[in-house]
DNA sequence: CGCACACTGTGTGCGCCATACACAGACCAT
DNA sequence: ATGGTCTGTGTATGGCGCACACAGTGTGCG
């Protein structure tokens, strides 16, 4: 029915089992491209992954992993797919806003680990098992309010998307890491120079009282937290509404 | 002082005054660039936008592009920058809340008239002059708040991630427009087929209800609109503490 | 007034990329 | 055992960003 049309790569990460076939058996698996991908994308960026890197990382030719991997963008997804842990379970013992917590914080910690998922570039929404899971974990984080499965959809994606995009923020997509603090102050150095307080009274103001901590433009747990805790907040009056 | 720190295409943008220089007179301008790549990422998506097809529709040699831009990603900003209208003027009698949306409609409208702006890999903040106005913009609309600079910021980038998310999951970066609605049924229907209610009860609960509306995936301006009141309401208890 | 030289757009070329295609060998169902 | 299918490989193509050398241009200075 539908595993004709599912996607080759979708397949093999369900593991839809392929009947036993002539040929010589595959050498490896998708999931060994996932690692090696990932490994050179940790270490330089997602620029830093082709199909003959990623090839010569297995010992293998370019060519061999397109008998496992349609196109390259199969290759973000299964990169993607092994990125991620597997979702924290949710003690249901807790409340709401402590269970979308602690899935929030867990999805921001699969974003600083490895940094490149931010750059990939999607096209298609996620249908690949661990996505789906994490999907489902947040979904599950509403279990006990009274939003409809709607409502928790889109509560559920607010959450990530306010995690995917403060993550963008601190990210800063640099491939060495100590030049980040550097590119920052340079950053609020330009800023101040351009943004004179006539033209842009708003950002000057910003600039004239900077953050309490030492580095500017980062964004570290406390941040995230408050900024969070904003959105939950937003939520909360959801909740409110539709109990009430 | 600065000005030999501000990269080439900044100091364009801003319009800094080259003195009057020996040699031929340029035979454009960066706004030029943008306009022709501009027209072409319309067209075709962030893909079709190559050194090569900027200059070939400009009518110059491909590399004749260099002697205003320093790399590709010089040319991302120029087409950043040109692509966003002027920040709409938010009325000072209106309430933060109006105001705020109305900025934030307007990026959207902005996202919604050139969806390949998702699609442009960001690795440093804006420092152009309309993405700076923007940004004053947005800041602006919470004046008469009781809200510190940074609070504003913060708000203001709680919005700005939010439109940039939902236009990400409307957009669903397709060059072909008639293809998205097709593509979302496809989504749905292959969600519905992995996504079994044993193992993901959530996300199943959320297909057994679908959406009011057609279609299942889309975002219209009734779930923006709704969303971001989420957003808002956060803002909202923000202001209060920070009032009480 | 003329000239030196900075600056223009051009042509060529390099290395990398994704991927199409033909092929020789490996292996399972029969 | 053998046919057919699947494997990994080698080769080739077209596109890309961009480095570099070059010939012509026009302004500021002598």
């Amino acid at each position: 029915m539908n595993e004709d049309e599912l996607p080759r790569v979708l397949q093999q990460l369900w593991g839809i089992e392929g009947r036993s076939r002539p040929g010589p058996k595959p050498a490896f698996h998708i999931s060994d491209i996932a690692r090696a991908a990932i490994k050179l994308a940790d270490a330089g960026g997602l620029g830093a992954v082709s199909m003959s890197k990623v090839a010569a990382e297995l010992g293998f030719t370019t060519m061999s992993l397109y008998r496992y991997v349609d196109a390259k963008d199969d290759l973000y997804v299964v990169m993607l797919e092994h990125a991620f842990d597997v979702p924290p379970t949710l003690d249901p013992a807790l409340g709401w806003r402590d269970r979308i917590t602690a899935w929030a914080e867990a999805f921001r910690d699969g974003l600083r680990r490895h940094p490149w998922i931010l750059q990939v570039p999607v096209q298609d929404p996620p249908l690949s098992p661990n996505q789906l899971a994490w999907m489902e974990s947040g979904l599950e984080a509403f279990d006990g309010t009274p939003l409809t499965p709607q409502d928790r959809l889109s509560a559920m994606l607010l959450v990530n998307i306010y995690v995917r995009g403060t993550a963008q923020l601190t990210a800063n997509m640099r491939t060495e890491p100590d030049a980040v603090q550097e590119a920052d102050q340079l950053y609020t150095q330009r800023l101040a120079a351009l943004a004179t307080p006539d033209r842009f009274p708003g950002i000057a103001a910003t600039l004239e009282q900077p953050p309490d901590e030492g580095y500017a433009g980062d964004f570290d747990a406390g941040e995230f937290a408050f900024g969070l805790n904003t959105v939950l907040d937003g939520i909360q009056s959801r909740i409110d509404t539709a109990a009430g």
